[in-house]
RNA sequence: GGUCUGUUGGUGAAGUGGCUUAACACACUGCCCUCUCAAGGCAGCAUUCACGGGUUCGAAACCCGUACAGACUACCA
């Protein structure tokens, strides 16, 4: 009995063959040098840090290269996946601005090398199955999971490799007459690599990132269709990848150990070995160990931590960028006018083992990146968080569009803008006085001067002799320098410092007590423009609330 | 057990045999500036690159070994 006869017997159904699909999906046409990436992840949940990071990766090499970046999916594992995994992939990468030229898409497919749902390729993976079947390349193996434990239990004893391979692999030496008398009798069955490999031998892959690794080459049967007649994430890497005309695949570094095993599958569906570069994850600290970036156990790992917390996509997009390439941010410094796409990716760059996540880094990206916006801007984002997760605040700013926006504006308008705000959450405490419906000071933050009465009195004689509304900041701050030489208190720090028993204090101590009277707090950005804000009336109304406290 | 990979301050890192007395950035500390704050400026923070050998006139860089950490070793990806 021939390989053939067994072949049709599994494979009726399939009537092409590899070279029909090899001739179906022909070369893509693009431009020297251009490089075809593909994120390809298994639609199990949401998307996370990791899995953000190297898309980001994909995108930016293919981008940088005038070549195409595709999404495939990879759903051969039936019991993993999850409803709507797919949308939620998309839209999670989408928000992040990750989008692709071709592949799965909300609505359909979008591309001429599909499908690119991989459930849905499987009379493709199977006709290159019954190939290899009928050239002997591969063949069927009717190991139940008792007999694979036994042969573990045999190799741990032994102190030999694990794996189904050499003389381990029984099920090489069936004859067609058996296989074909077993599958007839309805025994379950998958399909192995027949393994031309040496362990001796070394293969060597040209990593990318990791550089040149020399492996044993690959000498293990792999299964690479499983009972249920869908192919082995391995197998099916292998042709896709050829198919689709993948030049560099990007992945994770949890990869590289198997990568002799590709090779090998590539080789033998006659198909040329694509360019790997696989990366180190995101890590984390656990009780003085470093470990993956868990989806789980790290909160900050989702993705959907920053938009809770309102630290702008632009600002994680920038941080990862930062991770991946040790030199982005060097050459955002330099090139402050320049953004992402004017950055070309270098797998040089990026480093071999895995970086700790730094939260307090991607803040400190985050708090640069919102100085660089108009007021304007801040406040429609701003807008936008509210509506969703501080529906009061909300209200306030839509009420006070003017007053917020002039709000936000302190000091944001210059060469060294103010960096107070770190993300959207944290706005509200750090304007919230500037709205009488919120201004209940608990608490009034006075510093140096403390005495009631003498706050008091410097206020009243502020707003009776020195106040007025159309002031400039010059006028204004000389009248402070009055107003604290009145009270006895030196005009100048300096002036103070060098004679300090002459003066009560300086003038710095009168204009913390007119910030602490008018906000209560002793920490806010600029005074004056904070007053120009208020205006008269809701100052006055503000040292009225003060009065009532303090008498 | 086997096979790979990694290890430079608290963190991310630069570094490709002499320009290194180890860039730069975050964090931290101090000073300056200043009406407070946020910034900004300046300075400090690894006498040394996991450890031990070797090669060399010369090593963080090259070689060997050890330790530690991680990955893989599924009909999961």
């Amino acid at each position: 009995m021939t390989n053939k006869e067994i072949a049709d017997l599994i494979f009726s159904h399939i009537t092409k063959d590899a070279e029909y699909y090899k001739n179906l999906y022909k070369d893509r046409n693009l431009s020297e040098g251009a490089i075809v990436t593909r994120y390809a992840p298994s639609p199990t949940g949401f998307i996370h840090m990791g899995a953000l990071y190297a898309s980001l990766i994909c995108k930016k090499v293919a981008h940088d290269t005038n070549g195409i970046f595709f999404l495939r999916i990879e759903d051969t594992d039936k019991k993993r996946e999850v409803e709507d995994g797919v949308s939620l992939i998309i839209k999670d990468l989408k928000d992040f601005g990750i989008s692709f030229d071709e592949g799965v898409t909300l609505d359909g497919e979008k591309g001429n090398y599909g499908p690119y749902i991989q459930s849905k390729r499987k009379e493709i993976y199977q006709a290159f199955i019954k190939e290899l079947l009928i050239n002997g390349e591969a063949y069927v193996s009717f190991a139940k999971e008792e007999e694979l434990e036994q042969i573990r239990h045999l190799q741990e004893n032994t102190k030999a490799r694990l794996g189904y391979y050499g003389p381990y692999a029984k099920d090489r030496n069936l004859t067609n007459e058996e296989v074909y008398e077993r599958i007839k009798n309805g025994e379950e069955f998958v399909i192995r690599l027949k393994s031309k490999g040496d362990f001796n031998k070394k293969v060597v892959i040209n990593d990318l990132v990791k550089g040149k690794v020399e492996m044993p080459e690959n000498d293990l049967d792999v299964v690479i269709m499983k009972k249920d007649g869908l192919p082995t994430y391995h197998f099916a890497h292998a042709v896709d990848d050829t198919l689709m005309h993948t030049t560099h695949v990007i992945r994770g570094d949890e990869w590289l150990s198997s990568a002799p095993i590709h090779v090998e599958l590539f080789k033998v569906i006659g198909a040329k070995v694509p360019k790997y570069a696989h990366i180190s994850p995101l890590m984390k600290e656990d009780n003085g160990n470093k470990r993956k970036l868990s989806k789980r156990k790290d909160p900050e790992a989702a993705v959907s931590y920053y938009e809770e917390v309102g630290i702008p996509k632009e600002a994680v997009i920038t941080y990862l960028m930062t991770v991946a390439n040790s030199n982005f941010e060097e050459f955002m410094m330099h090139n402050k006018d320049k953004g992402l796409d004017d950055f070309k990716f270098d797998f040089k760059k990026m480093s071999k083992s895995g970086a700790l996540f730094d939260l307090e880094k991607l803040k400190n990206i985050s708090k640069n990146y919102l100085s660089t916006l108009k007021a304007e801007e801040v406040y429609e984002n701003l807008l936008e968080y509210t509506k969703k997760h501080d529906e009061e605040f909300y209200n306030l700013i839509t009420l006070h569009k003017e007053d917020t926006i002039n709000t936000l504006n302190i000091e944001r308008n210059c060469k060294k803008p103010r960096k107070d705000f770190e993300s959207y959450s944290t706005v509200r405490n750090s304007i919230w006085y500037m709205y009488d419906e919120l201004y209940k000071p608990e608490n009034y933050e006075f510093t140096t001067i403390t005495d009631k009465e003498e706050i008091i009195n410097i206020m009243n004689t502020y707003m009776e002799k020195y106040f007025d509304a159309n002031d400039t900041q010059e006028v204004w701050f000389d009248k402070m320098k009055d107003l604290a030489s009145e009270f006895g208190y030196a005009k100048e720090v300096k002036e103070y410092k060098n004679n300090p028993d002459l003066y009560k204090g300086h003038v710095g101590d009168i204009s913390m007590v007119l910030r602490v009277s008018v906000t209560s707090k002793s920490m806010t950005p600029n005074l004056y423009d904070i007053m120009q804000i208020l205006g008269k009336e809701r100052i006055l109304k503000r040292i009225e609330i003060l009065k009532k406290e303090y008498n």
